[in-house]
DNA sequence: AGAAATCGCTCG
DNA sequence: GTACGAGCGATTTCTC
């Protein structure tokens, strides 16, 4: 049993040299060896009744009896493989334990966070909590055992620590603690405080590595190999959980891993400085992801009746529609399918197709609008790409909000409980999933009206507060172009103010259609934008007009101009470039020989650095609301993020001054060049508080 | 039969 | 061949 097998590609070759190392150094403890390890330390005097007493500096506070006879400090055995054996762990058991250690808590300047639980869904359990202030050594406190009768219970443990997991004086730190924060949640305790978290901290370091569980960041910072869980429980089917994990081994594992995390603060904190993420980790990141877990747990109250009833009447329309589809066409076909779809078009309505996708010709809605502008009132059969776009407008409610929103309501509470991934995106925006709550339906008036299923409870009200502009103003700030700072300075509608320069006109003559175009000109900048790109956008537009719009744009804001260039020459540098937080996204096709491939990475440079930057706010912003509710107690609960808006949940009175409250924390989030400005609505729906 | 890819559409 | 970032449902295609 010389060496175990990862599990873990990456390593395993580095592992296999080391096995060798394995050999002449202590063996991987098995749960019978971390049993024996436990039960030496087992029977220590109380801490209490310690002369050196429980105030004096965590330093002359020992909780292990034996301090580092049998091995050197870590620190000092570097380039060694090295194993839980030689940390040194120990059960918090006794009354008189769990008060030194709240005492010894108290006066850390960063204390590592972790809980086990009997699972890792919703439903899972808290089996017990560990700690860790020293490197190399950790505590655990169990409260969910197979020999209950040995250690404190839940409460009794949770009512002592609670106010230092609360205290966001106290700075935490951990892996993944949104994961503990929504176990502590579900005992009552909100967590607080987190100031370093190894995995958005690994996440920010290397995007591209495929994994960054503990373990392997163990391994790659640390060279440190960890107990596996399934040397505790098992795995596959006839996997345990960890209540049934004798106390000794659970001590090990679980103290372990705060042991580890706080290894990794140390470890991580340099390197972090070097690539300027630091403050990212421990303003923004680290905090989130407890205001992340708060979000989730609170969820959005959502009426299903009110979904049923919209479904049931969509539905009749979609078999009105169905019918007049098959009738119009003169035959029967799936309409869903865009294979039989093209086929009726294009094999037997006469219609030529155009556009092609991978594997055949594309029916989306940019061709059928084509095919509906050419429709003939006299005659029915040419009604039928129409009668398509109405009927996947209809279907697209149904199916994907509807119906799976109806099945996504907690029957329980009656909410809808999102999960928000913190760092999915490849530039730092949240991505809400299961179901995804931040593309609910508001561009059509049929599509808009499900948010009014969406609701506050009896007595609340609905806050929405977003941005303006969010994303204008980050490039005016980003670029310095005097022309843009000032429209924002004065308060100018940009859009406008953009036309007005474009088109050469004073701001008050702009017309609808110059706006209009001034605001597809400005998305378009923000993504990257081509002539083509730009031309496609704008009806009746051809890309030798479009070309010159944009070259027009480009000499009114020179500032932009230089930004844009400035953002490909760092990709082109670096390899990479940066929000205004130091968040990074590496961008490999700026170098292809491909030309397509090399504008691409041009316009993912510009882009993931406003798109970046504003999610970089954004959530500034949100960990800001979140303290402030916490520091003055307000009856708030924040409910959703969709990019540039906040929902949170408000008892009725008081309701606009909390609003205030809410836009004056989002647009205080950054200081920038420009003015921020949040505005809010209120409404106890959705639809009518926007 | 079940997994993976494709298409299309919703949002910011 | 063309604007950036996501998630998800239905259908089609691939794989065992």
């Amino acid at each position: 049993p010389v060496f175990r097998d990862l599990g873990f590609n990456r390593y395993q070759e580095e592992a296999r040299r080391l096995a060798a190392v394995e050999q002449e150094t202590p063996p991987h403890p098995t749960p019978q060896a971390a049993k024996e390890r436990v039960h030496e330390t087992h029977g220590l005097p109380p801490i209490a009744g310690e002369s050196k007493g429980i105030d004096t500096p965590i330093a002359a506070v020992d909780l292990e009896e034996d301090s580092e006879q049998s091995a050197p400090p870590f620190e000092e055995r570097v380039g060694e493989v090295e194993t839980a054996a030689t940390g040194s762990y120990e059960a918090i058991t006794t009354r008189e334990q769990l008060d030194a250690l709240v005492s010894v808590l108290r006066a850390q300047t960063m204390v590592s966070v972790d809980t086990e639980t009997t699972g890792l869904g919703r439903d899972a359990d808290l089996c017990g909590l560990s700690f860790s202030w020293r490197p190399g050594h950790g505590v655990y406190v169990p409260v969910l055992s197979p020999h209950p009768q040995e250690h404190l219970d839940t409460a009794t443990v949770l009512a002592a620590l609670k106010p230092l997991l609360e205290d966001a004086a106290l700075p935490k730190c951990g892996h993944n603690l949104k994961f503990d924060t929504l176990v502590l949640l579900r005992e009552g305790v909100h967590l607080r405080g987190v100031a370093f978290d190894s995995l958005p901290a690994s996440i920010l370091l290397d995007p591209a590595q495929s994994s960054h569980k503990l373990d392997n960041l163990a391994f790659a910072h640390l060279r440190y190999r960890m107990i596996p869980i399934s040397d505790l429980i098992g795995s596959a089917a006839d996997q345990g959980s960890m209540d049934q994990v004798p106390l000794p081994a659970a001590t090990v594992y679980a103290a372990e891993d705060t042991d580890i995390a706080l290894r990794l603060f140390h470890a991580l904190t340099p390197e972090l400085e070097a690539h300027g993420l630091a403050a990212l980790v421990r303003e923004i990141e680290a905090p989130l992801g407890c205001v992340l877990a708060e979000m989730e747990t609170n969820g959005i109250l959502c009426d299903p009746v009110e979904l049923r009833r919209q479904g049931e009447a969509l539905k009749e329309r979609v078999e009105e529609l169905r019918k007049e589809v098959q009738a119009a066409a003169g035959f029967e076909f799936q309409v869903e399918s865009t294979t039989q779809l093209a086929a009726a078009l294009f094999d037997r309505l006469g219609y030529s197709s155009a556009k092609k996708t991978k594997t055949g010709r594309s029916t989306d809605i940019t061709v059928l609008e084509k095919l509906a502008a050419t429709e003939d009132r006299s005659d029915p059969k040419t009604s039928v790409p129409r009668l398509v776009i109405e009927y996947r407008q209809l279907t697209k409610l149904i199916s994907t909000y509807l119906n799976n929103l109806i099945a996504s309501i907690h029957p329980e509470d009656g909410r809808i409980h999102s999960t928000f991934h913190q760092l999915v995106t490849a530039t730092g925006r949240l991505a809400s999933h299961n179901p995804n709550l931040q593309n609910i339906p508001v561009r059509s008036e049929t599509g808009r009206q499900i948010r009014k299923a969406f609701h506050a409870a009896p007595g609340h009200l609905l806050l929405c507060a977003d941005y303006s502009q969010i994303e204008l103003r980050l490039l005016a700030h980003l670029s310095q172009d005097a022309a843009l700072l000032e429209a924002f300075e004065r308060g100018q509608d940009i859009h406008t103010t953009v036309a007005g320069e474009v088109f050469g006109v004073a701001p008050e003559t702009v017309t609808k259609e110059q706006r209009a175009r001034a605001k597809t000109i400005n998305f378009g900048i923000i993504y990257g934008i081509t002539p083509y790109g730009l031309a496609r956008r704008i009806e009746g537009m051809d890309v030798a007009t479009a070309m010159e719009l944009i070259a027009q744009y480009k000499r009114r804001f020179p500032g932009i101009e230089r930004f844009l260039q400035q953002c490909v020459r760092e990709a082109l540098e670096q390899g990479y470039v940066c929000t205004l937080s130091g968040r990074r996204r590496a961008i490999p096709e700026i170098d292809s020989p491909n030309r397509n491939l090399r504008n691409l990475g041009e316009r993912l440079a510009i882009n993931s650095v406003v798109q970046g930057s504003a999610a970089d706010l954004i959530k500034a912003a949100m960990v800001n609301v979140q303290q402030r509710i916490d520091r003055d107690r307000l009856p708030l609960k924040m409910l959703l993020q969709i990019h540039d808006e906040l929902v949170l949940e408000t008892p009725e009175a008081h309701a606009q001054e909390y609003a205030a409250l809410v836009c004056a924390e989002m647009e205080r989030a950054m200081t920038l060049s420009v003015p921020l400005r949040a505005e809010a609505g209120i409404g106890y729906d959705w639809l009518s508080a926007h």
